[in-house]
DNA sequence: TTAAATCCTTAACGGTGTTCAGGAGGCGTC
DNA sequence: GACGCCTCCTGAACACCGTTAAGGATTTAA
C-alpha cells in the first residue's frame, strides 16, 4: 500500500473516531500506516497540512452530490439542507469541527458550493454582496455549532458521567434560566441546529423582503 | 505577590496577547510570575482547568456592566449590543475565541447574563423555550464567527504576507463567487458581524410575529 | 553498469504537560 | 524554645510531542 497525502489524511480521519484530535499524533498515525513517524514528512510538510488535507476531504465529503435546488424546492430547503450536509459532515469525525476550524479550504468543491449557493440565491432575489454575507453568516453560525456540540461529546468521551444531573440553577435567583434549561435538556440537537438555521433564514427573507419594498 | 488561580488566569490572558494559545505553556507563564512551572500546579489541577478560568474571566469581563434594556430601547438593539460585547471579549485576547470554544461557564455572571437575556425576550413576546435556543443559536453564531475572524489574524501574526492578493477566483468557471469576493474582501469584520447578528435577530421578529398571528 | 531519484529507517533534539520527593518558612502547641 | 504541621515552592525526572538529520535500501533512468 503505497503512502501518499491523501491516504495519510484519510487513515488520520479514520483514527479521530478512536482517538479524538488529542491522541492523533504522528505516531499514532504512522503506526496505523505500518511505518515509522518520520517517513510522513516525505509526503506531507507537517502536521498543520496534515490538518488542512483532513479539513478538505471532510467538506469534499459533506458537500459530495449536491447540486441547485430542484425544481419546486425553495431556496430555503436548499439552503437548509446544505447547512445540515456541513454538519453532517463535521459530525462523522469526532472533533471533526475544531479540525474544520480555522483551516482556509481552496479546494475546486468550495468554490463550487459557494458559486451553487450565490446562484441560488441570486435567482431568489438576492444581491451578490447580501448572498455572500449571509452565506458566510450561515458557515459560521454552523461551525460555532458543532464546535459547542462536539465539545460535549468529547467530555462524554473522555470523563465518566458528566450531564448526568442537568446541573441545576438556583430557580429562586434564575428563575427563567431554569426554566428554559429544563426544556432545553431534552431537546435534540438535531433540532436545535434546524432552529438556529431557520433563523438565519428567516432573517434572510425578512431583508429580501425589504429590499423588494424599497426598489 | 502571592500566587492564586485568578492571578495565574490573568497573567496567562496578559501572555496570550504576547505569545498566543501555542506559545502559552506552562512554563512561559511561570517565568511571568517569577516561579518554575511546577510551582502552579499547587493552585490548579491542570492546565484545561487553567484555561477554563481564563473563559470565566474573558466572559465576566464581556458581560460586566450589562443591565436590562434602557427604556426606549428595544430588545433587537439590546440583543445585539450583548452579542457585541461577547464578541468584544473574546477579541480582547489573541485567540480569545479558541480558549472560550468548548469551555463549560459555570459562573453566576453566566446565569445572570441568561436570566437577563430570558426576562427581555419574555417581555418582548418570546415563549422561554424559544427564547433560550434563540439566545444558543446567537451565542453559536457569535462563537463560530470570532474564532474564525482570530484565525485569521493568527495567521498575520505568524506568516508573512497571508492576504495580501485575494487569492483569485476564476471568473470564468466561478463569476459570481469572484464578484462576491470582491465586494467581501473590502469589507470590515464589525460590519459583517453587525450583519450576521442582525439576521437571526430578524429572524427571531418573523418568528415572533408568526407565533402572534397563531395565537 | 552506473548514477540518480525515491522512500523509508534509526537516532536525536528541543520542547511539552505533569508528577514526585523534598526543602524552606510560618504558625500554633506543648 | 523546640517540636511538628501546614503551606508553598524547587529540582529532577518521566513520557510524550513535532520535527530534523543522516543514511540505507530499493526502484528507475541513462
Amino acid at each position: 500500500m503505497k503512502l501518499d497525502p491523501r491516504l495519510i489524511a484519510r487513515t488520520s480521519l479514520g483514527l479521530l473516531n478512536e482517538v479524538g484530535l488529542e491522541g492523533l499524533t504522528m505516531r499514532v498515525v504512522a503506526k496505523e500506516l505500518d511505518v515509522r513517524a518520520p517517513a510522513l514528512y516525505w509526503h506531507i510538510k507537517g502536521k498543520q497540512e496534515l490538518l488542512d488535507e483532513m479539513a478538505e476531504i471532510m467538506f469534499v465529503e459533506a458537500v459530495d452530490g449536491l447540486e441547485s435546488p430542484a425544481r419546486g424546492e425553495t431556496w430555503q430547503d436548499w439552503l437548509l439542507d446544505t447547512a445540515r450536509r456541513l454538519r453532517g459532515g463535521m459530525l462523522k469525525y469526532r472533533d471533526g469541527a475544531r479540525v474544520f476550524a480555522g483551516t482556509n479550504i481552496t479546494h475546486q468543491s468550495m468554490y463550487r458550493t459557494t458559486e451553487l449557493t450565490m446562484r441560488t440565491l441570486r435567482d431568489a432575489g438576492f444581491q451578490p454582496f447580501e448572498a455572500a454575507r449571509a452565506f458566510r453568516a450561515l458557515h459560521h453560525f454552523v461551525i460555532g455549532f458543532t464546535i459547542e456540540e462536539q465539545a460535549r461529546i468529547g467530555i462524554t468521551y473522555t470523563e465518566g458521567n458528566p450531564y448526568e444531573s442537568p446541573l441545576t440553577i438556583d430557580p429562586v435567583r434564575f428563575p427563567l434560566s431554569a426554566a428554559a434549561l429544563d426544556e432545553l435538556w431534552t431537546e435534540d440537537t438535531d433540532g436545535a441546529f434546524t432552529h438556529g438555521v431557520q433563523l438565519i433564514i428567516d432573517g434572510m427573507a425578512a431583508q429580501l423582503e425589504r429590499g423588494a419594498e424599497s426598489a
